[in-house]
DNA sequence: TCTTGTCGTGTTATCATACAACCCTGATTG
DNA sequence: CAATCAGGGTTGTATGATAACACGACAAGA
């Protein structure tokens, strides 16, 4: 088996390429789950560092789950489903499809979290949403503090569903998505999306506030529906329920603007 | 002489515990974002072990995000929303709240997954699902292809919403449901078991078929209940929207059962 | 023939040391 | 005062050696 290893080009890392490098190997189905990688030695000598750094890239993929390896019998690649981690590489978030795909899964998780939060929310939930859009209110559309007060709302009102993974999960796929958005680089902001975005954050608010599931959902759905719009991208598909079996009408170019939120 | 098991505890590999203790002192604040870790070397020593476990650890934590470092200044901590990766830990894996809550999570990514699926899915998509189906049917109840084709059966589904993020992160959680109710330990099973669920996948299946999405979201959200019900769970909170405001109702002991899809 | 114990080889895990690349600081020097 | 340079400290990489472990080969014994 002669497994395409190119050397690596100087970079950050060595063990960062090596690794990668081995990870494109699988993912590319070149070594299959079960495979027996070549020995450390080898692996040195093909990509022309030392084996202190394959041993390093090894660790790093191990630790991802993607491969297992035993003492005096050599690594393996292990089964897809045993990833013990989740990562989405920055290569695929740079693409237009990615983007549309992370936002579409943000505003599903968004949209069933403010209706849980609204159900289950305490006093201290509504407190940090509130303190959270004081800060949006200071600070200037799009700046750090802007997007760090939204990210802060939108957190709140995933922990007010009193389940941590909400907002872990969440906090992970939004930052994807603000990467992804960053990724695209242009941006164009305007006190009238400020103020929209202020109002469409304040609903929200007020159905979980008020209790209202279905209100918060709705108001949750519109936001995101703005923000998808903000963006470029097409509003109404951004919700949990499309209204029209558009099939495969991915690959959308136009990503522009930078506040999502 | 080996002193040296005092200073660690034995485990799998040396560079593993580094890195979990590193993470650990990051988890509970000890260490805080911006914070300078010590340097390899002092690392090396107060854990006693060579430098070289040290660097396998750190090029652990720095590919989680956790962690970045720069050639002649040091490591230091990252903001807690860089991390690249999404991970569950093992260890809160096991108690019960956590399962709960994952399950939860699972819940409302699979009914909004279904009515997706309905909108969207293709021939492909269809014949995938039925498969995966045959393969339930011939697989004795619990068994591990009946798990594997109940896992390939929900995969097939949120493959059939276009949108690669979706399986990616259903087929993550519910693994991670999967081990919490392994990790849970006993289970119970029976031929109605089998019958019933079949039944739950089926409608889910034609509702999707005939591209309804709210039959299909419908259809999963019984599905979900059955599920939770045949584990153990309360079975009307897994579902996306809960009857009651039932604040702080976490931590119930009873996780019994394993087929849980 | 079958079992069992030993040994040798190959591999990973760990250790130890050395050097290169780089950052930071402070003294030197023009 | 500014620019430069030397030195120490830290990470990045290379190299060699040793320990722990897996596995097959092979011979001795029943």
């Amino acid at each position: 088996m002669t497994l395409k290893l190119d050397k690596v080009n100087r970079g950050p890392h060595l063990s960062t390429l090596v690794a990668s490098s081995i990870s494109r190997e699988i993912a590319q189905g070149r070594l299959k789950p079960g495979d027996q990688l070549p020995t450390e030695q080898a692996l040195a000598t093909t990509f022309g560092v030392s084996r202190n750094v394959v041993r390093e890239a090894i660790a790093r993929l191990r630790s991802e789950g993607r491969i297992w390896s035993q003492q005096g019998r050599g690594a393996f690649v292990a089964d897809a489903t045993n990833a013990t981690v989740l990562t989405i590489d920055y290569e695929t978030l740079q693409r237009a499809d990615s983007f549309r795909n992370l936002f579409e899964l943000r505003g599903m998780l968004e949209v069933q979290i403010a209706a849980l939060a609204a159900a289950r929310r305490s006093d201290a939930d509504i407190a940090a949403m509130e303190e959270a859009l004081d800060g949006m209110r200071t600070a200037p559309y799009g700046s750090v503090a802007w997007l760090k007060n939204d990210l802060g709302f939108h957190r709140a009102v995933a922990e007010a569903t009193q389940n941590p993974y909400m907002g872990q999960f969440l906090v992970f796929v939004s930052e994807r998505v603000r990467e992804s958005i960053l990724a695209a680089g242009n941006q164009q902001k305007s006190d009238d999306m400020a103020r929209t975005t202020l109002g469409e954050h304040e609903r929200i608010l007020a159905a979980i506030k008020a209790g209202d599931a279905k209100g918060a959902s709705a108001a949750m759905t519109r936001h995101l529906a703005g923000a998808a719009s903000r963006v470029g991208l097409p509003g109404g598909e951004a919700s949990a329920k499309p209204a029209s079996p558009a099939r495969h009408s991915r690959l959308r170019k136009a990503v522009r603007g930078q506040a999502a939120g």
